[in-house]
DNA sequence: CGATACTTTGAGCGCCGTCAACATCGGTGG
DNA sequence: CCACCGATGTTGACGGCGCTCAAAGTATCG
């Protein structure tokens, strides 16, 4: 079982008018006039290549970016050093906000496979908004909308079971793919059987080991990153329940 | 010990030119004349008493609100009817946030004790927002700086054992006492054990249990809900380290 | 094709959840 | 004012889920 990667190539140049993302994106519901407004503030970069970081701990805020193509994990720490993964950005999402508070980004993001970016100016961004009520309500609703995963998030660390926050992430992880134009059954992981570990607060071991029981009760097929999930709706109720 | 309740008694025709926590709500920066504006369009409600509820899940989104005194709690739910206490609110904090998205709420916001609140009707604040800069900037750090308390709450779930956790939360209630204007080493919990093990995703029981040993080794002298900080540096040093 | 990172699998044990009993607090009514 | 009662908080015994440690197997890339 081989599947095809969530990495098209895409180019650098592209626009806003012709992406195939715009409607997951903070343009939608814009008129032709105000798309080729905000499209003209939009910075095209070179893409990232695995392991590049689009900002740093302690970088400056500036900047909020919408992924194109590809995949960053949000990695951010404590005193102590230790790391936390709070998200993984896939196609159509936008990264940065948590930066707007203090105008400093409290944590890195790294691609996890080659990314395409658009670079979006807050200062520019915000100055649009002001006059493009449609804009505004779309940057609003993203930031509501990060915050409803974060609260996803929080639920799923405080009281759910290995078997439970796995079944949700890969349900999470399905739900977010078929948005952006994939299968929903079929997808690659773009991230280590690592970095799920520290996203959802579990050992290593464990996770491999819950894969492979749901491998073994045909709930999904894996094979190293590609995933199939064979019973979606057993899965979802795992995920939400803890019953199988 | 007794200490002093949280909840002083509050005018419920009070503005927002005279109110001490101006300085931590949204018209921080704002000039007399804009701040005129914005106590205009502001509406004071009647106490909440405990237990009432300020918006319930399912209601249409349409305002925001800031603590004038009191606390609240906000309770999201799963599929299966599990709650999932995601924020407590103190004075000065602003409450609403989530339901920008999809314009609706996505779970309950419960008064823990009497509560007086600002209700902020959010067009009229987007609005506002439009022609005032300062205002605007206000309101995406506050949203901001939501994200980065859910991220701090997601990191402390994610990977922290008990000790750490309860740590973290009494040094975290200090901080925000304080800005709203208490000692940092003393304050009275408004919520309760079951509370706080439901938000730290915890059995009621090791809470108890923790704040027991917390006692004993004269990290904190608790009794009841009144809270005595007698390390600080200690606790500080466990939430982070684990290390006491 | 070798080196390196990543993944799988096993053994053992500790933290914390569950169950249960009891104590304490706060409010209500006789 | 006190007796009562439900809600809230404390403490103990015990077992299981998931972590740690260890080692072998596999993908990936220069």
């Amino acid at each position: 079982m081989t599947i095809a990667s969530a990495t098209p190539y895409c180019s650098h140049g592209a626009h806003c008018q012709t992406c195939s993302l715009s409607s997951l994106c903070l343009p939608v519901a814009l008129k032709t006039g105000e798309l080729d407004h905000f499209d003209a503030i939009i910075k095209r970069r070179p893409p990232l290549a695995t392991g590049d970081c689009l900002f740093r701990q302690g970088d400056h805020f500036s900047n909020v970016y919408a992924i194109r193509s590809g995949s960053l994990k949000q990695v951010n720490f404590d005193h102590a050093g230790n790391e936390q993964i709070t998200h993984f950005f896939l196609p159509g999402e936008l990264v940065g906000f948590d930066g707007i508070d203090d105008g400093y980004h409290t944590g890195y993001a790294h691609a996890m496979e080659k990314t395409c970016i658009c670079e979006i100016p807050f200062s520019h961004l915000e100055t649009l908004a002001e006059r493009i009520p449609q804009l505004r309500s779309q940057l609003f609703r993203s930031m509501s909308r990060e915050m409803k995963e974060d609260h996803r998030l929080i639920r799923l660390l405080s009281c759910k079971t290995a078997d439970e926050r796995i079944a949700g992430f890969l349900i999470n992880l399905a739900v977010r793919f078929q948005r952006c134009g994939h299968s929903s059954k079929t997808y690659r992981l773009p991230m280590t059987r690592t970095d799920i570990s520290n996203h959802l607060g579990l050992a290593l071991e464990t996770v491999s080991r819950v894969l492979k029981r749901f491998r073994d009760n045909h709930l999904v097929a894996i094979r190293g990153r590609d995933v199939q999930i064979l019973q979606p709706q057993l899965l979802y109720e795992l995920a939400e329940n803890g019953s199988p």
